[in-house]
DNA sequence: ATATAATCGGAACGCGCGCCCCGGTTTCGT
DNA sequence: ACGAAACCGGGGCGCGCGTTCCGATTATAT
């Protein structure tokens, strides 16, 4: 299913064009913005879009996916760091930070885990990494283990929307994340 | 410019019955309900909703207004409380679990204090209230002392999220609330 | 060069929703 | 009881957006 058909050579350039306006546009603007922008920015007519994706989320989902996976690399790597619960740490701090940076992130992993969307399978892999990058961090002693996979997606979402509130009213980035991360610390 | 005019009865009748509706459909869909649906549950034209409220955002604010209001005598009456920690955690708590109940009031918490919303004057209350009882959990020494009302703002939208992507996951309710307060306390 | 098929672009469609308009109806003072 | 003023309802407008359609255009094989 990988070779399909040679595309045509203006096909192929469009393709490319359109995808990498979607990248610029959903990373400004999420999912938010209208196709008809993607478009025109990509200097192409709406048709030429859907001829390549049947669907605004099927684009949406080719521009996230090698983002996710090159994150999910990232925590199967981390996962194998000496010290757990850094790894865990740095981990979400990572995932957040970058989010704020990119809003079409963010609009994927809010999505992800609610009950209408069953968890896609780009969003498996780092989920899959995370949680193991979690119990590590438990085995470690580091993160309290009342702590779930479904606790995790709920934590991003709330250190998401913290610190998304917070940059807006000119806080320091990153004192809300580091505060979620404080209060998932074994009890003392 | 409270007497205006004496209302007819069947004007008086139709938006007591808006009201009501809009009560009811808010606080189960928040403001995504259409406005359409909330006339016709009040078994009443659209014309009539506007005829009575300028507004869709204008209805809502009305509906909203007293349950900010109470909240904001609630939290007024807390502020006397002998124990300042216990008076803060309650109001937080008792905040986040009302909005998991009332969609309407969710949305009203999280538009708050968002640059383009600049804190309308109904929520101007509840948050002078609220940061009372912050100030004063933070003279107890219960609260660390790096946190202002911007940051509290942030918090509550981060524990509104958090909390629903929790239940969505049949998750225990409260969980995440205690989780966020948690890290709230004073540095150990 | 020419035929053929793939591709293009943007006009057009369907839909949902906030909001307005106006002919018909109801209330209320007299 | 009756006329004027207030009010009602729901059809309709405007808008934004996702998606589709089709005549014009362009690449490619021969």
């Amino acid at each position: 299913m990988t070779p399909d058909k040679p595309l045509r050579a203006d096909a192929r350039r469009n393709r490319a064009r359109v995808l990498a306006a979607a990248e610029a546009a959903f990373s400004a603007e999420g999912m938010a913005v209208p196709l008809d922008e993607i478009a025109r920015r990509a200097g192409v007519g709406a048709g030429t879009v859907y001829r390549h994706f049947p669907t605004k989320e099927a684009l949406f989902e080719a521009v996230i996916h090698e983002r996710i996976e090159q994150f999910a690399k990232e925590a199967r790597a981390l996962s194998a760091a000496e010290r757990p619960g850094a790894a865990f740490t740095a981990f979400l701090t990572r995932l957040v930070d970058q989010a704020m940076l990119n809003k079409a992130l963010c609009d994927a992993l809010e999505a992800a885990g609610s009950p209408v969307k069953p968890l896609d399978g780009t969003q498996r892999d780092i989920w899959a990494a995370f949680a193991t990058l979690l119990a590590a961090a438990q085995r470690d002693g580091t993160v309290r283990t009342d702590i779930d996979l479904s606790d995790l997606r709920a934590l991003l979402s709330g250190a998401l929307a913290m610190e998304r509130h917070a940059r807006a009213g000119d806080r320091p980035p990153g004192r809300m994340t580091e505060l979620l991360l404080d209060a998932l610390h074994a009890r003392r």
